[in-house]
Formats: structure tokens, C-alpha cells, sequence
DNA sequence: ATGCTAGATTGACGAACGTCAATGAAGGCT
DNA sequence: AGCCTTCATTGACGTTCGTCAATCTAGCAT
């Protein structure tokens, strides 16, 4: 496995590595779309930190943003979680 | 989803966050079975960094070990793999 | 017993992370 | 214009992380 590759994984893994961002992926699995507020009432946490993981997810691919009017909605990045599917599902990288 | 599984998921992609990590994820899946040495030739990195990210994925259920003689031999826990294999790909959970 | 090799552990350091209060930017309303 | 709501950004804080040098443990060989 190239380094660059282990870099881009562990990248994508970091994004994950928070329970509040496990939480905020899964619950966007399931409602398909949601605007920051809902996810800032539902988690116990300040706006800004929200904003915050969600810009994690963001910049990691994980989820992709949308302005309507006043409200932001996030939703999932399907590709990036069938990618992920195949890592674990896959023969092993032997580059 | 309830919050100790999110936290549990999160700490195993806390395992998986870091590059070395992944890499010698990769290789165990590959080479089915090595001892702390060979990582320790392959990412130039010291002794005690090696054994300090085996033990973080051990912890986390990712990796095995036994010891056999003065070497540890180190092994993928496949079960762990397939479990990450059906959170990608599984109907999303909703409790 | 002595020495050597393979791993694990400890302690320390700088860097990155999660959180919040405060502030900023932008759209909708009256 | 003025105000309110939604969201992003900044700055600061304590905590955790990745790394190494130094040390310790344990098995094997002579």
C-alpha cells in the first residue's frame, strides 16, 4: 500500500474519530438531509461546535453542504461510504 | 443510534486515524501474520512508535497477538474487519 | 552466569484536537 | 432601515496524540 493511500484512509478515519461525528453520519444515513440546527438541538453541544464537526466531515468528503435561503442542509456523500465499504470488503491492497 | 455505540465505533476509527496504523493494517491483511520487527524495518520508524500503535489497534480489537519464543507475532481479527465491512454497508441504524 | 535479541513500558516534548464564548456574515421579516 | 435567526469563523483553554531516548522484561545461546 502506497503511503499517500495510508494518508488519505487515515485521513477519512480521523474525521470518524469522534462519537459526535459518528452520531451526525449515521443520523444523516437515516433522515437522508438535515440543517445544522436540528443536529446543534440534538447533540447537547454549542452551535460553533457543531459547525465545526461538520466541517470535519466536510472536508473529509464525508458530507456535502447545501445553502437554502437562511438554512445550510448536510447530507452524506454516498460515494465516500461505498468507498469505505469496499476497504473492509475488498481483497487487500498489495500496492 | 445510541451514544455507546457511536462511542465505540469512534474508537475504533480512532485506531484506524493515523497512517501508520492503517499501513500496517494493510499489511497484516496481506502477509496474514508478522512480528514487531518487520513493521519495525518497514516504516522507519523506532521500536517503542511501533509497538505503542500495536498496541492502540490491539486495544481496540483490530489486531491479535501471541507470543511465540522472544518474537510477537501480530494477526488481523477478521471479525473486526466484517463488522466495519456491514457499518458501511448495512441499513443505517436506527436505534 | 553472561550476553544478546525482541518487545514493552515510561517520561518528555511539540503538535493537534474538542470545546466554548465572542464575533462576523448573510438571508428573511416587519 | 432595523432586527432576528441561521450558520461560519476566530481565539483561547485544557486534553490527547505521535514520536523518540532511555529503561525494563523475557527468552535464547554460549
Amino acid at each position: 500500500m502506497e503511503p499517500a493511500a495510508a494518508e488519505e484512509l487515515a485521513a477519512v478515519f480521523k474525521a470518524l474519530a469522534d462519537p459526535t461525528r459518528v452520531s451526525i453520519v449515521n443520523r444523516l444515513a437515516c433522515v437522508d438531509e438535515c440543517c445544522v440546527c436540528d443536529l446543534t438541538a440534538a447533540f447537547a453541544l454549542s452551535q460553533p461546535t457543531v459547525s465545526h464537526h461538520l466541517r470535519i466531515l466536510r472536508e473529509a468528503g464525508l458530507v456535502a453542504t447545501e445553502r437554502r435561503g437562511t438554512w445550510a442542509y448536510y447530507r452524506l456523500v454516498s460515494e465516500a461510504i461505498e468507498r469505505l465499504h469496499d476497504v473492509f470488503g475488498a481483497a487487500p491492497a498489495t500496492t
